[in-house]
DNA sequence: CTAATATATTCGTATAGTCGAACAAAAAAA
DNA sequence: TTTTTTTGTTCGACTATACGAATATATTAG
């Protein structure tokens, strides 16, 4: 409950804490160890520090739950996180994969005064590039997920909404993506989906290339 | 000589060391730990960690010098803090003392593709918003230094310059100049000096005002 | 129900960064 | 030169953040 001084590294888990909760049910220490790619014994002392502190609660069954001040943290960060992707594509012309990475570093310099001077020299943007809904902006209504990719039955014609927040830490898809033009708004075609294989192909434009069924998981469509 | 990673606080005691080493013959450590705030003991084991990555040189008489690489180091972070200003304070709006703090905590998160495309968005700006010339911008000979503010006669009429490196950290200062409307470029007079006192008055534009010795030390002019 | 696997916990260790207290050495003032 | 002030140095302590290794405790598979 002290006026502690919160530092990059909280930030961090916080936001990956709030991250996995909106994909998965009980969100654990070994998950959020995954996410963070830190060793258990770190994340386990970490995580008697968040509850210290009054970030998170851990309930009986090793369920990890933000407080209501953990929360707040986290969306901020987020929000934060997702401005300064949009200046860095918008303004500075950076690519997905490198507006994410220098995003990272940046959210945790940036003050509440600059978040709200940059959000309105953005023009509030609702989402990030990827497509998420920035939080405190507007509806908060447009929260509602869209369709995960992989479910969306073969033959069907689908509009690509966002790559989720778990999804933007993988490079590699955000790079392919992007060389695909599977931007959100951007119209899919599924031919077909081969669950055996692990794989589903996909059409954009004149553009066919196959997808991997867990990295179509990570991607959001209407 | 190791390739570790540079910390944000290493930067700062480099880019300390580096600012006094332009407005004083001999760097020592007291002054650092002055200037950064932190006790002897703490300036003493910094040293020697920034001494064994070989940032620094200390020499015999305990001057303290910045190797190349220290020197890189802080002409580094220097270029990021102004190009940062310029953006706070250009396209965001904030004040002289805000974009000064502000800069402070985003300099250490900007990578050199991020600070190339921000000196790109801003049109190359050659100095800072307190008139301090952005290293790595264009003209080295403008690197001379005008004259203190100070060392002027009585009578006489000059034009601002800029605030040193060392005074864009006094916020009540930064705060004072910018409530006179003393940028860059202003004309001022100055009206009388008298040491005795510790005291000069100036007048810029219909505006008269007094204003410390010490601190019109940190200012230059033409 | 056991064996295998996944998770959590504890312990010892490390580094960067910080402090204060005490002491040593050097520089400046008297 | 002697005293005073400024610096530098050492020591012990602390927090945040990290690891690895060993161990305990679930959970899940067989």
């Amino acid at each position: 409950m002290k006026p502690s001084k919160i530092t990059p590294a909280t930030e961090d888990y916080l936001k990956a804490i709030y991250v996995l909760a909106e994909e998965m049910q009980p969100v654990i220490a070994a998950r959020v160890a995954d996410e963070m790619g830190v060793s258990p014994s770190t994340m386990f002392s970490t995580l008697r520090r968040l509850e210290r502190e009054g970030y998170v609660k851990v309930e009986r069954r090793k369920e990890i739950h933000l407080t209501g001040k953990g929360k707040k943290v986290a969306e901020g960060i987020l929000r934060r996180h997702f401005l300064t992707e949009r200046f860095l594509t918008d303004l500075l012309d950076l690519d997905w994969v490198k507006a994410h990475q220098e995003a990272h570093r940046l959210e945790h310099a940036i003050s509440p005064e600059v978040e709200e001077k940059l959000a309105k020299l953005l023009h509030h943007p609702t989402t990030c590039p990827h497509g998420n809904p920035i939080p405190g902006e507007g509806s908060t209504a447009s929260r509602r997920k869209g369709l995960p990719l992989d479910r969306v039955p073969a033959g069907s014609e689908v509009v690509f909404q966002c790559i989720t927040e778990g999804g933007e830490r993988d490079s590699r898809l955000l790079g392919f993506l992007q060389q695909h033009r599977l931007f959100p708004g951007a119209r899919v075609h599924v031919l077909d989906i081969a669950p055996s294989l692990g794989i589903m192909s996909l059409k954009v434009g004149a553009d066919e290339f196959s997808l991997g069924i867990e990295a179509a998981k990570k991607i959001r469509v209407q």
